[in-house]
RNA sequence: GAGGGUGUAGCUCAGCUGGUAGAGCGGGGGACUGUGGAUCCCCAUGUCGCGGGUUCGAGUCCCGUCACCCUCCCCA
């Protein structure tokens, strides 16, 4: 067999078993997600390309270099989404959602595009649930979208820890970059050469950077929380009085920065150890639907990914029991209307496709691992039965399809 | 975008310093046309990722390319 086409790089066919927990995943997080009212929404995959850029900012990653950015027929910039809130943002705001009511909880769920190396957990297509509320600046909702991803990560059984900080606000933010600014450039010979441009471009970030020295160098750096002004601090200070009322445990990072311009006050992330990776993560942003034209809205939302989450857990085994039907002989449309009668009773019945003897469709069935086998022969078609036999014990019999519990 | 590794049958992998393809598992057929999980026999596993080069001769050496894995950057 000579293959012409493979899927581009970063792009993957999910099936079997990996679909299996991808589901686990999916199913698990949006029933959380309804238990708590969220409605979903379906958002295109792609948006004009300066959506993105002016909401996840021109200087990050993302925009720079990750954005998959094409031109329609009329030469307008598009991109496929790199991730959801800005999309939703649009969305709430063009629906005109907040006239509807003072506050809106969201979610949606599809693929997000990234053009970068694939790593594990890592694909230049992946999937992402968010959630969004649009509408609320009280801490007790950033508490419950934190509470929300901790219950997700327990659910699926997954071991993480949860690291939360504060960034302050359009009045407090300011200040503090200053001071960082100041501080970065005392200690600049330290600072890994990523660093040294990090500084100018996106000073945060350098509070994130991996390399030891700069870990070490950016230990005494000014802390976003020591500049918080009061309203913020209070905000963050019931935040976390509220996670411990909660129960939900947690660790303060004060170089957790996010990757994105838009983020105010509060951000989190769902780090897994096995991964090192986060696996949800999100925070607030008080401003970006007035910057896209909308009313003042402060707004928060997350990112659960699930490629990332269904590479740690486990698919719990509680499948229904398949029939599998094997037609003997001339006997096919007495098998069909067999098949027919199961199905109404409500049972799954696969039509045995496979050739060859009843010893041979046995060993099928017990290879694929199938509970009940229904055989239906001319003896059986003669006298309107089937015999049923469980795979597992050995025992059949032979009765009435109609009798089928 | 930078660095490293890998690519041989459906899967997991052998294949020594160049001499024209192997094993196990899985698959198909049979022993055995109405009763599975066992055993035995037989069969096919294939453009050795793709393209070029060196050579009498390339799975093996060289270059390019594509994909995957790992590290970085960054992120879910």
């Amino acid at each position: 067999m000579s293959q012409e086409f493979q899927a581009p790089r970063g792009f993957h066919d999910i099936f079997g078993e990996d679909l299996k927990k991808f589901r686990h995943v999916s199913d698990t997080v949006r029933k959380i997600l309804k238990s708590y009212n969220f409605e979903e929404i379906i958002l295109p995959v792609v948006e004009f390309a300066d959506l993105f850029e002016r909401s996840i900012g021109e200087a990050t990653d993302i925009v720079q270099k990750e954005m998959f950015v094409f031109e329609d027929k009329k030469g307008r910039r598009l991109a496929l989404r790199p991730e959801g809130t800005a999309g939703a943002v649009r969305a709430y705001i063009q629906n005109r959602l907040f006239a509807e009511r003072p506050y809106h909880r969201i979610f949606y769920e599809g693929p997000m595009f990234r053009h970068e190396r694939p790593q594990a957990g890592r694909y230049r297509q992946f999937h992402q649930i968010g959630a969004e509320i649009f509408g609320a600046d009280q801490p007790v909702a950033d508490a419950e979208i934190i509470k929300i991803s901790d219950e997700i990560v327990k659910a699926l059984n997954v071991k993480a820890r949860i690291e939360i900080n504060s960034l302050g606000c359009k009045v407090c933010r300011p200040a503090y970059r200053e001071a960082l600014v100041g501080f970065l450039s005392g200690v600049s010979e330290k600072l890994c050469d990523v660093c040294k441009d990090r500084k100018e471009r996106n000073p945060l970030r350098v509070l994130d950077c991996k390399v030891e020295t700069c870990k070490e160098a950016v230990k005494e750096a000014p802390r976003t929380t020591d500049y918080l002004c009061e309203e913020c601090e209070r905000h963050y200070s019931e935040v976390k009085r509220l996670l411990d009322s909660l129960g939900v445990s947690y660790v303060e990072n004060p170089h957790l920065v996010r990757g994105l311009d838009y983020y105010t006050r509060t951000v989190f992330e769902v780090v897994s150890e096995e991964l090192g990776s986060a696996v949800i993560a999100g925070g607030r942003y008080d401003h970006l639907v007035e910057e896209f034209g909308g009313p003042s809205a402060p707004a928060l939302g997350f990112a659960v990914g699930v490629e990332r989450l269904a590479l740690l857990v486990e698919v719990p085994k509680e499948e229904e029991p398949v029939y599998f039907l094997i037609p003997f002989g001339d006997v096919i449309p007495y098998a069909l209307k067999v098949a027919e009668v199961l199905r109404a009773k409500g049972k799954t019945v696969e039509l045995s496709l496979r050739k060859g003897n009843l010893r041979k469709q046995l060993d099928f069935a017990n290879r694929r691992g199938f509970k009940y086998v229904v055989i239906v022969g001319e003896d059986e078609m003669k006298e309107g039965v089937i015999t049923l036999k469980d795979m597992e014990t050995g025992e059949q019999v032979r009765i009435r399809a109609e009798e089928v519990e």
